[in-house]
RNA sequence: GGGCGCGUAGCUCAGUGGGAGAGCGCUUGCUUCACACGCAAGAGGUCGCAGGUUCGAAACCUGCCGCGCCCA
């Protein structure tokens, strides 16, 4: 074993041993308890982020467990097609090429489509494999693949069939850019420093003016009414008379409508129903018309004076200002004025509210129930458990979900229209109209918003709508490990969808984790230069160090889960310590399956190290049941280093490297029997570096198959632990006494008689440890007392033990005034009040030592 | 405006009713035959602020301040 661990030679050569030997394909049916998670599906556009090394690092750790633990695992991967995403790459390739999709028509582009998605599609599904992960790949899917097709078919029609699914003409989010609708969750509002212009309206009949105010003021062109509150008293004589607009002459009734909130601006509105959702919804009270006046592109069109067509919008706000300005109608600009403005979550251009014709939509009012109902009642539970409010609160104010998206890639709508007006949905594509026969049949052009499939994941990757094998053995899926960011565009639609398809919860826990962040808690992006990109964070620290970086941050309350640098290099470290435990323990150790030494020859050190390993076993369990993945590898490494190498190794060097062979052979099947189970529990966390190790004890196949390493409560042993740790301390002492000095300026250390007692038949382990002769002398209360010559390290001394024994001395007081208290010992219970006495008399115990040591020092 | 989260060592975070901890960074010494990707010894904290509950609060409650996120 060379002296540094190797992870690049390693992970090449695993990765393809487990594939080939199938330790990653689930077998269905089964008589093992089922353990399913599916991956949540990246853009078949996407790279690999460090976003997608957390999540799909925290899978592996819990499917990998599960797998140990003996249950019939399966871990489905695959990508999403990215409707908009995928088109837009495409699209800009052809771009280059001096290439329209329109003139390509849909079907040659959607040839091109597939063949970039066949091409350079499977980028993230390789750099998955480079973490490690592992999935059932035999699994694999895509949502555009046949099955899954076939599957947002048979869910359309059902819905279509059953009335959740209808088409109607309403207000959607428009994209510009994109030309597309987007449903309200794709849709993100950010705050933007903007204007709120103020301006007059006459009355029509000249005898005044109301006032409006608006941050959008090009919009008044497509104005069709004023509204105020009902109960504005500063109003109640304008309702019913009309305004004159400005620009085009038109005359405006003005409305009272309760959505007017009468503290904003002039607690007067401008109503744009076309253009505005609350103002569509004013409309549809007050019957006031629609007037579109925006282009797709989102330049001015329609009915407008012509001066403005063509212009755009930002553009128009500009002129349509400075033509009210001469008019002297405008009161007032502020500016800038923050306000929130939608976003497409894609492209980020700002979304306009359109009427782009007919839309599709799915009614959610009989779905979201349903799903709440499952979090209410425990089938679907969150962690963190504060999810569930989110999503239960999030659910309650859904809206209709505007499916039908203005693209080519995509699943398109299964809907077809007839020359004679018939409308009807179907599974397979139709050669003539259900209703008349007729072979005059045209599909609805439009394709489904890409999360009408992945809602579908959890079921459509199993194998629905038949009734397979995977299904029945897998669904629901045992956890879905997600980012909160999707939680409602994604998780909740699943919830949804689950229940009403397939009849019951898609997963039973979800569980959410944070972003990983940059160090300052910047989000990461390549404009601010602080990106982590993961597959060269394997590149040069290896895939292991990223897991093992990532899994200790992974705690489920943090929102943010800042990363840098450092942390994968401590990850590295820790493998290379790892490792070069191994390599001392294989020094001594014989190939085999360590087995134990009978109880009775097990060391004071074996005892301790025993016990301290299930402490650590305990530990692990426990927080991995919780979803602790950060506790759980942070028990690993503290065990691993602060005890087995630290003390553990370093005790038995004298057994390993003493005359004795039986002591050298029982300390190193100790040692490794410990590493050996170590190693299994740090195997999800590290699966190349504790493979590589772990092949060289010839104990069996290979770890990723290896029993997950089952409690032994009878090792635990306090006894041993108390007298080990009184071994540390001494040793601690030594060390601090002669800390700093070169070696040939230490001298003999003495060591109290009444430490005799307990660790006596300890001194061989206690000079090895301290590095030093020791002889057990009477020191008059002092613990240590070691032959230092060097005035300076003298006084160095001095002054810490001076500052530990003034830490030492104030720290009984308040116990002492607690044992005082009356109430504390009628009230606190028994074992607390005991505690205390104690902790004060070691408390002064290790005062005096502190001062006798002291006044040896002079 | 509503909701959620966070505020603990220089940095990033664990800890949730009776001992203030980890990793990284910092200081000093050490090429000790597993590892300098290392070893040892150290320095470093009024646990955001103010009240309250309790025998006892970093932790539980209330308010405030600061930062972040989500929704409207």
């Amino acid at each position: 074993m060379p002296p540094q661990y190797e992870p690049r030679a390693a992970e090449r050569r695993w990765y393809p041993v487990w594939m080939e030997r199938g330790y990653f394909r689930a077998n269905a049916p089964t008589d093992r308890e089922p353990f399913c998670i599916v991956l949540p599906p990246p853009n078949v556009t996407g790279r690999l982020h460090i976003g997608h090394a957390l999540n799909a690092t925290i899978q592996d750790v819990l499917v990998r467990r599960a797998r140990m633990q003996g249950y019939e695992t399966l871990w489905v991967p695959g990508t999403d097609h990215a409707g908009i995403a995928t088109q837009v790459v495409v699209e800009r390739e052809l771009r280059k090429e001096g290439l329209d999709r329109r003139q390509l028509g849909r079907e040659a582009f959607l040839e091109r489509v597939w063949a970039w998605k066949e091409r350079y599609g499977g980028e993230i599904v390789e750099q998955v494999k480079a973490l490690g992960c592992s999935c059932d790949w035999s699994r694999e899917r895509f949502t555009m693949d046949e099955g899954l097709s076939r599957a947002v078919r048979v869910a359309f029609v059902r819905m279509y069939e059953d009335g959740l699914i209808y088409r109607g003409e309403r207000l959607i989010n428009w994209c510009p850019t994109d030309q597309t609708a987007l449903s309200d969750s794709e849709v993100e509002h950010v705050e933007v420093d903007g204007e709120l212009v103020t301006f007059r309206y006459p009355l029509a009949d000249g005898s005044g003016y109301v006032a409006v105010a608006t941050t959008r003021v090009e919009t008044m062109l497509g104005d069709t009414g004023i509204a105020v509150h009902p109960d504005d008293e500063r109003y109640r004589g304008l309702v019913g008379r009309k305004v004159r607009h400005p620009l085009d002459g038109r005359e405006l009734p003005i409305v009272a409508d309760p959505a007017v909130d009468p503290s904003f601006g002039t607690g007067a509105v401008k109503v744009t129903p076309a253009h505005d959702p609350t103002d569509f919804e004013i409309a549809e009270r007050t019957g006031l018309p629609l007037r579109n006046i925006l282009a797709a592109d989102a330049t001015i069109d329609g009915e407008v004076p012509e001066e403005f067509r063509g212009m755009d919008r930002y553009a128009a706000r500009a002129h349509v200002l400075e033509r009210l300005r001469e008019l002297g109608l405008v009161d007032r600009v502020e500016r800038p004025y923050r306000h929130a403005v939608g976003h497409c979550y894609r492209c980020r251009s700002e979304i306009e509210p359109w009427l782009s014709g007919k839309q599709w939509f799915v009614a959610v009012d009989r779905l979201k129930e349903a799903a709440r109902e499952a979090a209410r009642d425990g089938r679907v539970r969150f962690v963190p458990e504060r999810w569930a409010r989110n999503y239960d609160e999030w659910l309650a104010g859904l809206r209709d979900w505007n499916i039908s998206r203005q693209l080519w890639w995509g699943h398109r709508i299964p809907v077809w229209y007839c020359a004679n007006g018939h409308e009807f949905a179907a599974t397979e594509d139709p050669e003539v109209c259900r209703e008349c026969g007729s072979a005059d049949i045209e599909q609805d052009p439009d394709v489904l918003d890409t999360w009408f499939s992945s809602q579908l994941w959890p079921f459509s990757t199993l194998g629905w709508p038949d009734d397979t094998e995977d299904l029945r053995t897998f669904y629901p899926t045992t956890v879905l490990v997600t980012g909160y960011e999707i939680l409602y565009l994604w998780v909740a639609r699943m919830i949804m969808s689950g229940l009403y398809l397939v009849g019951d919860v898609p997963f039973r826990d979800v569980l959410i984790h944070g972003l990983v962040r940059d160090a300052r808690g910047r989000k990461m992006s390549k404009s601010l230069g602080n990106v982590i990109d993961p597959l060269d964070m394997v590149e040069r620290y290896g895939a292991d160090a990223l897991r093992f970086a990532l899994a200790w941050i992974a705690s489920p309350d943090q929102q943010n889960l800042p990363l840098k640098e450092e942390f994968i290099e401590a990850g590295r470290n820790f493998a290379n310590k790892v490792w070069n435990a191994a390599r001392l323990v294989f020094r001594a150790f014989e190939q085999g399956p360590p087995e134990l030494p009978p109880r009775e020859r097990w060391t004071l050190a074996d005892r301790w190290l025993l016990s301290r390993h299930q402490a650590c076993v305990a530990e692990v369990d426990a927080a991995l049941d919780a979803y602790r993945l950060d506790v759980a590898a942070q028990a690993i490494h503290r065990f691993l280093w602060s005890e087995f190498c630290d003390w553990g190794l370093e005790v038995a060097k004298g057994r390993l490297y003493g005359e004795d062979p039986a002591a050298r052979a029982d300390a190193a099947q100790v040692l490794a029997w410990v590493l050996e189970r170590t190693l299994r529990l740090l195997h999800p966390f590290m699966p190349f570096v504790t493979e590589e190790i772990w092949q060289r004890f010839g104990a069996g196949e290979s770890i990723v198959i290896a029993p997950w390493p089952e409690g032994r409560p009878e090792d635990r042993d306090p006894e041993a632990e108390a007298v080990f740790d009184e071994l540390r301390e001494v040793v601690s002492d030594v060390r601090a006494h002669q800390a700093g000095l070169p070696p040939e300026l230490r001298g003999a250390v003495e060591v109290d008689e009444g430490v005799r007692e307990r660790l006596g038949p300890l001194l061989e382990d206690l000079e090895l440890l301290a590095g030093a002769r020791i002889r057990f002398a009477a020191l008059g209360g002092a613990r240590v007392r070691a032959a230092v010559e060097d005035p300076a390290r003298l006084e160095a001394l001095a002054r810490s033990r001076r500052k530990r024994l003034a830490e030492i001395e104030a720290k009984p007081e308040r116990k002492r005034a607690k044992l005082a208290n009356e109430a504390f010992l009628a009230k606190a219970p028994p074992e607390v009040v005991e505690k205390e006495r104690r902790d004060v008399a070691e408390l002064e115990a290790e005062a005096a030592r502190l001062a006798a040591e002291l006044a040896q020092l002079g």
